[in-house]
RNA sequence: GUGGGUGUAGCUCAGUUGGUUAGAGCGCCGGACUGUGGCUCCGGAGGUCGCGGGUUCAAGUCCCGUUACCCACCCCA
């Protein structure tokens, strides 16, 4: 058989499975703080919840998604990102119901069906927040400060990090603006690339998205929907800018971030590097949804949120020359001189792990000498030798790798012995 | 979907104008006064040279195809 892994996923083995966990326990502390629970929801959902939410139009959508009919004849897709199977539950649940307020984070794996290359996977791992109920500016601040500093505790330098503003708009001023970008790229259609003459029927924000040099010159002249904004966007906008300028966190407003999904209205952000991504910049991002819960025919509930990848945020700590926790495989390793004692030496192991102290030993019956490589390779603090002498004389040989220091203790007392010799080893 | 690059030991790679048993470094295993690590020295294991055709007396080395990975376009986390 092919024991190639699907084109586009990875295998998380020790060094990026530790990385993954450290940046969960970092997320898990910070969100935590912000009054942030957790909340998994399944990693597929019937293909309407991302077809209504994200929108038909959309790539993701469109080409992007990993959709099958399962053996009860539903149409079901893997979800290509996480708020829409948050909003669908707690549509479902009642969570907002009433006004409550809903403050979840999740994390796990994404799929989009695209062509894989650094910083881009077909399975790739995200970290996300959403708040649901919650329509004040204050709401788009502190969501906009928690993926900031999340960036900042896992140690990638603020001044390398880039954080992009910008306003969608409601649904009092966004279809009005939608039609005069429309109309701008109908009247200038000949200057503009196919796909973009395409999107002016279809998606005509996205537009400002086009990397062809042609389309990003006209479309710098095109309307922009700062100068369309009702007032009621405006002040909401207004109003964010001001909060997250009090919180000292540096931003750029950027009147052509549209982001790539239908359901955002008013505040959308991105937080990019440039180093390490490759041909990608943006490790987060997110923005306000407040009409996705009433396209699943939910009552009317603002929310906004954000999402993080995981490999992206990886590749960016790398590039900081962030280096990531590891600790020592083991602080004992108990090495059996021989095998008339490997029994006994299993025993010991095992009675050091029930008292709380990471123990190793040899499962391939390897000499001393390679148990003692073993060791040191391993980062074990001490090495607690037996032999058929200790064995004989209810003893342990107790060997400091740092100070090369031996000393005998008893083995019904190596634990405590233990744990007295690792407290002195750190203090 | 389109384009470019690369596929040789666990890892990083070298393999000359096609020519005898395919190499190095690291890693791994064992040994260097018979029960002990990090340095050094010695020895050892480990490779269908991505896969399939073709050319040739002879191909890792040339040609064709195919596949995988990487990178880029597109788009996004």
């Amino acid at each position: 058989m092919n024991a190639q892994a699907p084109k586009g996923t990875a295998d998380m083995l020790p060094d990026v499975a530790r990385a993954w966990e450290h940046m969960q326990r970092v997320a898990q502390d910070l969100f935590a703080r912000y009054g942030y629970e957790p909340a998994y929801t399944p990693l597929f959902e019937h293909t309407e919840v991302f077809t209504r939410g994200i929108g038909e139009a959309t790539d993701i959508v469109s080409k992007e998604m990993y959709t099958f009919e399962d053996k009860g004849g539903r149409s079901i897709t893997l979800r290509p990102e996480g708020t829409a199977g948050v909003v669908r539950s707690a549509l479902e649940k009642n969570l907002t119901a009433n006004g409550a307020q809903a403050k979840l984070y999740y994390s796990g794996p994404m799929f989009r069906y695209e062509r894989p290359q650094k910083g881009r996977m077909r399975q790739f791992w995200q970290i996300g927040i959403e708040i649901l109920g919650a329509a004040e500016p204050s709401a788009d601040a502190e969501v906009i400060a928690i993926l900031w500093r999340y960036f900042e505790a896992l140690g990638i330098p603020a001044a390398s990090m880039r954080l992009l503003l910008n306003s969608m708009g409601d649904e009092a001023c966004r279809p009005r603006y939608r039609e005069k970008v429309a109309a701008f790229i109908r009247s200038h259609g000949a200057e503009l690339c196919e796909e973009c003459n395409r999107r002016a029927d279809t998606n005509p924000l996205r537009a400002f998205d086009c990397k062809k040099s042609a389309c990003v010159k006209m479309m710098s002249q095109a309307p922009l929907l700062r100068d369309e904004l009702c007032n009621a966007c405006s002040a909401h906008y207004a109003a964010v800018k001001a909060l997250v300028d009090d919180l000292g966190i540096p931003y750029t407003e950027e009147p052509k971030l549209v982001r790539g999904l239908d359901y955002y209205t008013r505040t959308v952000f991105e937080i990019q590097v440039d180093a390490g991504l490759g041909s990608q910049n943006a490790i987060g991002g997110g923005g306000r949804y407040d009409r996705l819960m009433e396209e699943y025919g939910g009552p009317p509930t603002p929310g906004l949120g954000f999402a993080l990848g995981f490999e992206r945020t990886l590749l960016a700590m790398q590039a900081a020359g962030v280096e990531v926790p590891s600790p020592a495989r083991a602080e004992v390793y108990v090495a059996a001189v021989d095998d008339s004692v490997r029994d006994a030496a299993f025993a010991l192991a095992q009675c050091l792990r029930d008292s709380g102290v990471a123990a190793e030993l040899d499962h391939q019956a390897r000499s001393l000498k390679s148990q003692m490589k073993q060791a040191d390779r391993l980062g074990a603090r001490f090495v607690a030798v037996l032999g058929p002498d200790e064995l004989a004389a209810g003893e342990i040989t107790l060997r400091n790798m740092g100070t090369k220091e031996e000393t005998r203790v008893a083995l019904a007392s190596a634990p405590a012995a233990v744990e007295a010799a690792l407290a002195a080893a750190l203090g």
